[in-house]
DNA sequence: ATGTCAATTAATATCGATTTTATTGGAGGG
DNA sequence: CCCTCCAATAAAATCGATATTAATTGACAT
């Protein structure tokens, strides 16, 4: 029946459809903070059903990207000084734990995922935006994924998410405009190649902490 | 219409009642770990309609007690030593930051309210075991809350949680017998009263860590 | 003029039924 | 005897409509 003419054939579910199209508004700031979220103007935006948006809604909750009120829908999760400095805290903290035992596990294969990632990820700074800030989150990723544990990498991500929409927010977009910031992917990925552990965390720190102050000095309240 | 003829008036939403018991139902155990939850079979136990269901079921997928797979529904999340040690690991760490955020702004309001909980818990654990276990959590987190990094707290929850359905699954129940867990709480609890941060985080830890080791000698896998 | 309450409106939450998708069991062929 | 394919069944995902609940408006009394 439907006969599938979209560009990009395979959305597995309307809900899952619904999900990622709404995070992707949520993150970019295409849906602003504290913003109501109506069901019906979701229904029209996306063109689906009701309970699709509604689950899709619920899942992003556990993302911490909408926030659900009592019996009263739903919204954008708000943004404030205080919440981003809490997520820049965490994400220190629990990166660092993540990135020291993906290091204790290091083994070959491993340096070999890190270095395609890298690569690739430097080949998708010369395409899109959007491209980029996937492949950064690939490459991000994996520098933590050799840790093997799934719940700390779980967090990890949700805080990437969370950090990046301020990025977005701050600046309309990425703002990788003044740092090089290729020097400092360099610096992380070589001394995770060398199994530095206290030299891959110095420089992943600050890396965070430096686009941290960056964007909490472009903040006002 | 319906005349609200339970003992227990004021459940807010069906949502929301249905996500409350199937929490319970997998924290202890009733809905065992891995078993598949078809939508029809709780439909009929939690007696509401497939909607609430389903959305009770995608917010416990948030708090990682239930899984989603693809097309093919939910079911509870699986145990496993690693995930326990995953837990108990995360739980240290983040359980250290919180206490000793707390502690650093610690003042007599607080003080007041950890003296309070305390307190409950001690009565609680003379009544039932639901109780004492809902007691516990509030002082646990009670400990922690006065750090006032909402996500932070959150985690601690999420994880409070997967760990306390360890300790279900080890006992069929609260394996209070052997330890004197009271006086572990006393001394937390007066170490935060003193605002020794080293005292109360250390105390904390070998509180986590004892129940740990009890657990982890009784799994197999 | 202002605060309160009732009636209206709008949105959410829920239900029952339909459609889509996976699983199971069995028949036919290798 | 096992593998593959197809039909039958079961379950999940989705839809459209109804019931509930919150927000809004306006009338009325103070």
């Amino acid at each position: 029946m439907d006969v599938m003419l979209d560009t990009e054939g395979k959305e597995k579910s309307a809900t899952h459809g619904a999900y990622r199209r709404l995070r992707d508004m949520i993150l970019t700031g295409e849906l602003p903070p504290g913003q109501k979220l109506k069901i019906e103007q979701l229904r029209g935006l996306l063109d689906t059903g009701a309970s699709p948006v509604r689950e899709a809604l619920s899942l992003l909750t556990s993302d911490m990207l909408v926030e659900r009120i009592d019996q009263r829908g739903f919204r954008a999760a708000p943004v404030s000084k205080s919440n981003f400095e809490e997520i820049l805290l965490l994400r220190c903290n629990l990166e660092e734990t993540a990135l020291r035992a993906s290091i204790a596990n290091a083994d070959g294969a491993w340096e070999d995922r890190l270095v395609l990632r890298h690569h690739h990820m430097k080949k998708a700074s010369q395409k899109s935006a959007p491209d980029f800030e996937d492949a950064h989150k690939v490459f991000h990723m994996a520098l933590l994924e050799n840790a093997k544990l799934p719940l700390l990498l779980r967090y990890c991500s949700q805080l990437y998410d969370l950090n990046i929409r301020y990025r977005y927010l701050a600046a309309g977009g990425p703002s990788y405009k003044k740092r090089d910031i290729a020097a400092e992917h360099q610096q992380i990925l070589d001394a995770a190649l060398d199994y530095d552990a206290d030299s891959a965390t110095r420089h992943l720190l600050n890396h965070y902490r430096r686009t941290g102050e960056y964007l909490s000095s472009q903040m006002e309240s």
